[in-house]
DNA sequence: AAAATTTATGCAACCGATTGCGTTAATCAA
DNA sequence: TTGATTAACGCAATCGGTTGCATAAATTTT
């Protein structure tokens, strides 16, 4: 149907190896032939067949992200969201594209991951850590196949390349922020305790309070699924507390709505009796009465450098793998908003 | 590196045509070959080349997403993740791969949805009605190249295929949930003129207040970007007017939260006074307080359909095409769930 | 002006599968 | 048993580019 390399070739007189050189700018062409070509290019609406030129030359100009769907709403959190941006933008400036595909699905014996990879459909793969496998990881090692892992894949022994958000300081900085407001007695709502990023926070926490020479109270640390629910039900209990917390680190904003709803209940108005901070700044964050104070993880960011260490990895398979933690930042908003002062005064 | 069908053949003892039949379970191979060559796949982790597969037979099993990454929050939102979610599910349950590119960027002088259909990296594309270009659309119809449109394509004049939300029907039925309420003046804060969602919706809305013979104002329909204090600033005003309304419907939650807090500022209980309706049922609408009634509109379902009448077309060039509306329904929570009774005995 | 370089281009093999056609072997009908 | 039919497989071309090597033409050097 379109124009193929050799019809350009035949069209403008000269053999499909210049027209070849051309497309791909390798030198040795005069100026002449090479607009003639370029010429015909546009006469014939020519556009070179990229599954040929991968089939040719051994590489797809394709990286897969996998996705850990596990229901529909996981997909739709903004972490998702804006890593996917930054990885759909480096790869774009880089003339990569992006495959995206669930982990989860799976034909027969193989997943799509592996599919993706061992059929040779992309030169690169991001994978979070809640997906790894040893088997695969371990195949991809054998064969020096470019990955990268999204968030610390601390199971893994081997030396591989990852980017993650910095949850220790994170936690830390929660911590920081709440007890220069004045805040002492800090709880920590967390979505889950088989999550790295939660086991990072918590541990964040801890050893910034144990610095401050605050108690690390285990009473004061609950696990529980990201619900409002939860986040009331949490807080109310340890409500009932002889010191009850005066603050609340959440690692999401459903829990932290529902630790707003369970001040609230108990009287406790915020952020002047009681502060909260979630993580995660969405957009949302913003539209709480009060507005949530967060920790700003910095997703898009994240995407980028998985984008930008894979395709170094993919033009340069000797690299040697690279680790990267993202700072977090506070943005302080009126749930830890409060007159300091008066605080101190007490 | 990794073995190829030829060693697969060689180390059978066959040709490498008979290892091809098997791969695609052509018939006439016996069963002993079958068995034998199976057995010698397995032995050198033999996965056929998908790049070469897509070369020989012309056709990639891989369809694109093009989507329209304006600003970062544009892409975080829900419509987008659901869709992606739908698109790939069916993608993937057809043996698909899914290649998202963003439609705003561009090298040269081509973009990149241009360079995957021409450069013949997908079978099919799909992409949204905020990015149809003329000249795109009619290259693509020559060589009947299939596509799909997500959102109605009002622009184009061509016969195509496309799947969009009810708007029309969203914004009427928004009108009878808060009529069937007894709210009695709605107002309709719409999130932009441009865009062909606020238009139905608000077609629905003034034809539904039409036909329940109720006044249709041009002081009730406003037109804002999509933010809380547009929202909160266009209710402030209307609330001004000598029938100020006593309900609205909101394009989106940003919107809903802003009217909410209009009310609530004017002395306004909602739902008891002023009714609130927002589009979109992300999970954060249960999160305000009160909970805010939405009109739930299935993106999940969108993006299935989207791809399901994709995948048709490449397997079937000559399909019609097909037009998709989804409707929408009703999820009540408090911002409109007031006793009726109350009302109907003023 | 002849020799030595450099530049511009063509030839042909190759990437790893698929497939139409032909051939041989096996099965069936007469 | 022979001829006809079918089943099982191989040969070789093909898909559309890329690239090492060879060669001819242009340019520079001596």
């Amino acid at each position: 149907m379109s124009a193929t390399i050799h019809d350009v070739a035949k069209a403008a007189g000269v053999s499909s190896s210049t027209v070849s050189r051309i497309i791909n700018n390798k030198g040795g062409i005069s100026a002449k032939t090479r607009d003639r070509v370029l010429e015909i290019m546009r006469k014939l609406d020519y556009v070179p067949n990229d599954t040929a030129r991968s089939f040719a030359n051994g590489s797809t100009s394709a990286i897969a992200l996998v996705i850990d769907v596990i229901e529909t709403r996981s997909f739709s959190n903004n972490f998702f969201n804006n890593s996917v941006f930054g990885i759909e933008t480096v790869a774009h400036e880089n003339g990569f594209n992006l495959i995206i595909t669930n982990g989860r699905m799976q034909k027969g014996n193989i997943t799509s991951a592996d599919k993706l990879v061992f059929g040779k459909k992309v030169d690169g793969i991001i994978l979070p850590n809640s997906l790894l496998d040893h088997a695969f990881i371990e195949k991809m090692n054998k064969i020096q196949f470019p990955y990268v892992v999204l968030g610390d894949p601390r199971t893994l022994d081997a030396d591989n390349s990852w980017v993650d958000i910095n949850n220790v300081q994170g936690g830390a900085l929660a911590v920081h922020h709440l007890v220069k407001k004045g805040y002492k007695n800090i709880a920590f709502l967390s979505s889950g305790s088989k999550e790295i990023f939660n086991q990072d926070r918590i541990t964040g926490y801890s050893r910034a309070l144990h610095e401050l020479g605050l108690p690390v109270l285990d009473e004061r640390i609950c696990h529980c699924n990201s619900t409002v629910e939860n986040g009331l039900n949490a807080m109310s209990q340890m409500f009932q507390a002889d010191t009850p917390p005066d603050a609340v680190i959440c690692s999401d904003f459903y829990l932290a709505v529902g630790a707003l709803r369970a001040a609230r209940q108990n009287g406790l108005p915020v952020p002047e009796a009681f502060g909260i901070i979630s993580f995660d700044n969405t957009p949302v964050t913003e539209l709480s009465e009060p507005a949530i104070t967060t920790v700003d993880i910095d997703t898009f960011g994240l995407g980028e450098q998985a984008a930008s260490i894979l395709i170094q990895k993919i033009e340069d398979k000797d690299m040697s793998s690279r680790q990267i933690l993202l700072s977090t930042k506070i943005v302080e908003r009126e749930s830890t908003k409060r007159n300091q002062r008066r605080q101190d005064g007490e």
